[in-house]
DNA sequence: CGGCATCCAACCGGATACTG
DNA sequence: CAGTATCCGGTTGGATGCCG
């Protein structure tokens, strides 16, 4: 499917007034998983192969140290990825995604095309 | 492109340590525009045809007439949605989308499916 | 390096009441 | 119906400093 028969069938889709209801509640849901300003950075950081905390850190423009940990230790809990210490000298950690993280990839890449396209659109007003 | 393939293609996309920093820029230009609980659903029920704000208000369960107001208000200064006054009596208030919301509709889509089976892998581990 | 603790401001967003 | 107004609590998240 290329990507104007893939638009027509989102329209489509949208447009039907099927399976509302079961449709709003599976956003929401997602929506939950995903809420905040840095899980769906730091999934992507992390599915774009980086692994220890100050890598991860520099790889997203913005995020503190606090917030870092605390999306990392929630994410962890919910098996979005895993944490491993590596017991070296000094004690390397790692975290690494899941196959549940991969399963954003779709949504991630969408998000991305969609940011790139909004800056064109602004690039070619001014 | 099938579902495997897509998905394939999108890890391969996501693991390339190329354009990494435009790309997590993209990402967060779009999660800046999309923030809140709200949005995306708004534009879904748009999209889905609702036009009047009471519909627009029921179809989202757990909006606020204030959040939707608010919401409404700031979607309409960003061209995303249009708000029309029917001259009818009484007065008739419509939203409708414009193509810049028809925008998201990949975003949302892939949001939907990923909630669908999240919801079905929740069904299938209890 | 890989974090944790504390403080604090902003705002997000819910409840409720009200208006034309 | 289509909102506005007010109140206010909880959470988000930034700044900073500290630890082993």
């Amino acid at each position: 499917m290329n990507d104007k028969e893939l638009l027509e069938k989102s329209n489509e889709i949208l447009s039907s007034p099927r399976n509302q209801d079961e449709e709003i509640q599976a956003l929401q849901d997602t929506l939950y998983v995903l809420s905040g300003k840095w899980k769906i950075p730091i999934i992507n950081s992390i599915c774009n192969g980086n692994r220890r905390f100050r890598d991860i850190e520099r790889s997203i423009p913005g995020i503190t140290t606090r917030m870092l940990s605390k999306e990392l230790k929630e994410m962890s809990a919910n098996q979005l990825i895993k944490r491993t210490v590596v017991d070296d000298t000094p004690v390397i950690i790692e975290y690494s995604p899941t196959d549940y993280c991969h399963s954003f990839g779709s949504i991630i890449l969408e998000m991305i095309k969609w940011g790139k396209a909004h800056r064109q659109r602004l690039r070619e007003k001014s």
